[in-house]
DNA sequence: ACCTATCGTTCCGCTCGCAGGAACACCGAA
DNA sequence: TTCGGTGTTCCTGCGAGCGGAACGATAGGT
C-alpha cells in the first residue's frame, strides 16, 4: 500500500532523501505510521520510522499539539478529528462528487444497497463518496472508505481496464490475496481486464470479503481522443442480493448511472 | 481550534510561542491556512503566517512531498486526498458512529430529508456524519462536514443546552451573524437554551442559510451522574418541509432517533 | 510585442532548533 | 515489591533550516 517505499526499504536513509525539510518530512512519515495501525506509542513510531524515542516523542507531541494528533488513553496517539475536517476540504473540491451525489443517491434508494463512488490513487482505489443502507445484522465494514487494493474490487478492475495507468500500478504493485477468491494471477487478471474492456462492467464474488459482493461501472471522460475511466460506480452487498436473481436489474441500474455522471462530467471544468 | 492551547497558561500574546520542534509547527500553522482559502500560493502563505516567502515555499513543497498538500495549476497548492484517507481513518474509530448508523439511514429513508449527526468541537459543531438525499435542485451547500458555529444550527444549540462546556465555549466565543435570522443576542440565546433544555429539542429556523431550517435532538449520555449531550441529531432541509406540517412528525421521528442511539452507546465502551 | 509587477523557486551563510543518548517518572503485571 | 515496559525531560554539538536577495517564469496591462 505504501507504494513509495515499495522497491526497496534498507534501513539507511536512501528512501527519498532530497527531501527538504527534514523534521517536516519525519512528521509526514510520523503520520504515515497511523494508517496501518489505529493508535501508537513514541516507542512504536520510533522504532517504525527508525529514529531515536525522544525524537519521536517530540514529534508526537508536536503534531498532537497541531491538532492532527491527539491522546488517547495510556500516553498513546491516534489521528485527530482536525485531519477529518481537512480531508472534507479537501474531497469537496472534487467537481465529480458534487456531480455524482443526485445519482447516488438515486441509486441508493432505487436499489436499496450501499453505493459506492471510487477514485484511482495509486495502485488502489479511492472511495471518496459512499451511500450507505442499514444491512441488517451484518455490516460491509472494510472500513468506511479506506482504500481497498484495485485488483480486488470491482471498481478497481473496472477502472484498470479502461485506465493503462491504473492497470500498470496494479500489475506492478503485485495482486495480493484477501479471501479464497481474490484473483492473484496476473494472468487471469489481465484476460479479466479485457472482457471487462469489452462488456463496459465487472463483478467482484466476495475477493474482498467473504459473503459480499460488488458490481461496477467505470465513469468515462474524454482525454486525449480516447475514454479513459476516472472513477467508478460500485454497488456492493451481500452476493446473493446482488449477484442473485436482481443482478441483470443492479447492473443495468449501475451502468446507467455511470452513464449519467459521464456525461455530466463533460459540462464541467476540471476533474 | 486553537483554542486547546488558550486556556491560560505560559506566556501571553505569544500564543504559539511555546512550540516544541519550530518546523514542524509552522507546518501546521500552514495547513491552517487552508481550512478557510481552498487554495493558496507560498506568498499568500508566508502572509498568512508571517515568515519569509522561501520558508513558506519549502514548507509547501516539504508538505506537498508527503502527500498533505497537492500542487494545482499555476503553482498553487490545496490540500491533499492522503488527508481525506487519514480523516476517514480518524473518524471511524468514534463508536458513537457506529452505532448511529442504521439509525441514521432509517431516519433518512422514513423522512426522505437530509440527516446529520454532530459532535461539539470547540465551540463550533463538527457534523461527523450526514445521509442525504436529493433534493431537486436546490441543495444544503453549506459545503459537507464543514464545521458550523454551535449558536446557530439547531445540533449546535441542542447540545450546548445539555452541555455546560460547550455553552461555555459559544458564549465566549461570540454569535456571528450569518443570516437575518440568526440569533446574536447572548441573553436571547440562554433563554432558548433553558427552553431547549425542557422540552428536550431545537429548531433553528433559516438562522445558518436561508431557506433551509433544521431541528435535532441530543444524544445524551450518563456522566457524572448528570445526563450530558456529546452529539446530536438533526434533519435539515428546505423550512416548509421540516418546519412545515410535517414537523411534528419530523420531531418525533428525530427524538426518536436520538434516544436509540443515546441508549445503545450505554452498552458500548468509550465514546 | 514589450515591459512590468508578481509569482514560485533557488542559492547561500549564519544561527539556533533539534536529533540523540541517557536519565527520569510512571504504570501495569508478575 | 520488583521488573520490564512505557512516555517524557534534560543537555550538548552540529547541521538543518530560516531569512534575505537573486533568478526564471508567467500573466496582464499598455
Amino acid at each position: 500500500m505504501r507504494a513509495a517505499a515499495a522497491s526497496d526499504e534498507t534501513t539507511h536513509l536512501a528512501d527519498h532523501d532530497d527531501t527538504p525539510l527534514r523534521s517536516v518530512s519525519i512528521a509526514v512519515r510520523v503520520l504515515d505510521c497511523f494508517a496501518t495501525e489505529p493508535q501508537l506509542g513514541a516507542t512504536q513510531v520510533a522504532r517504525e520510522i527508525g529514529v531515536a524515542k525522544s525524537t519521536a516523542s517530540r514529534m508526537l507531541a508536536a503534531l498532537a499539539a497541531g491538532g492532527l494528533l491527539e491522546r488517547s488513553r495510556g500516553g498513546r496517539y491516534r489521528l485527530g478529528l482536525k485531519l477529518f475536517e481537512y480531508g472534507q476540504i479537501a474531497v469537496n473540491r472534487l467537481t465529480l462528487r458534487e456531480v455524482a451525489l443526485p445519482v447516488l443517491c438515486e441509486l441508493r434508494d432505487s436499489l436499496r444497497e450501499t453505493v459506492q463512488l471510487g477514485i484511482p490513487v495509486g495502485s488502489d482505489v479511492l472511495y471518496v463518496d459512499r451511500m450507505e443502507i442499514v444491512n441488517e445484522g451484518s455490516r460491509f465494514h472494510n472500513g468506511y472508505y479506506r482504500r481497498t487494493s484495485a485488483h480486488s474490487s470491482s471498481a478497481g478492475r473496472v477502472m484498470a481496464a479502461f485506465n493503462p495507468v491504473l492497470a500498470r500500478a496494479v500489475l506492478e504493485g503485485g495482486l495480493p490475496r484477501y479471501t479464497p477468491f481474490t484473483i492473484v494471477d496476473p494472468e487471469r487478471y489481465q484476460q479479466l481486464l479485457r472482457q471487462a474492456r469489452t462488456q463496459g462492467w465487472v463483478t467482484s464474488r466476495e475477493e474482498v470479503e467473504p459473503g459480499f459482493s460488488s458490481l461496477a461501472a467505470p465513469v468515462l471522460v474524454e482525454r486525449g481522443g480516447s475514454r479513459m475511466a476516472i472513477a467508478a460506480v460500485s454497488v456492493v452487498g451481500p452476493t446473493h442480493r446482488v449477484l442473485g436473481p436482481r443482478k441483470e436489474m443492479v447492473l443495468a441500474s449501475v451502468r446507467r448511472g455511470a452513464a449519467k455522471i459521464s456525461k455530466a462530467l463533460v459540462h464541467a471544468i476540471g476533474v
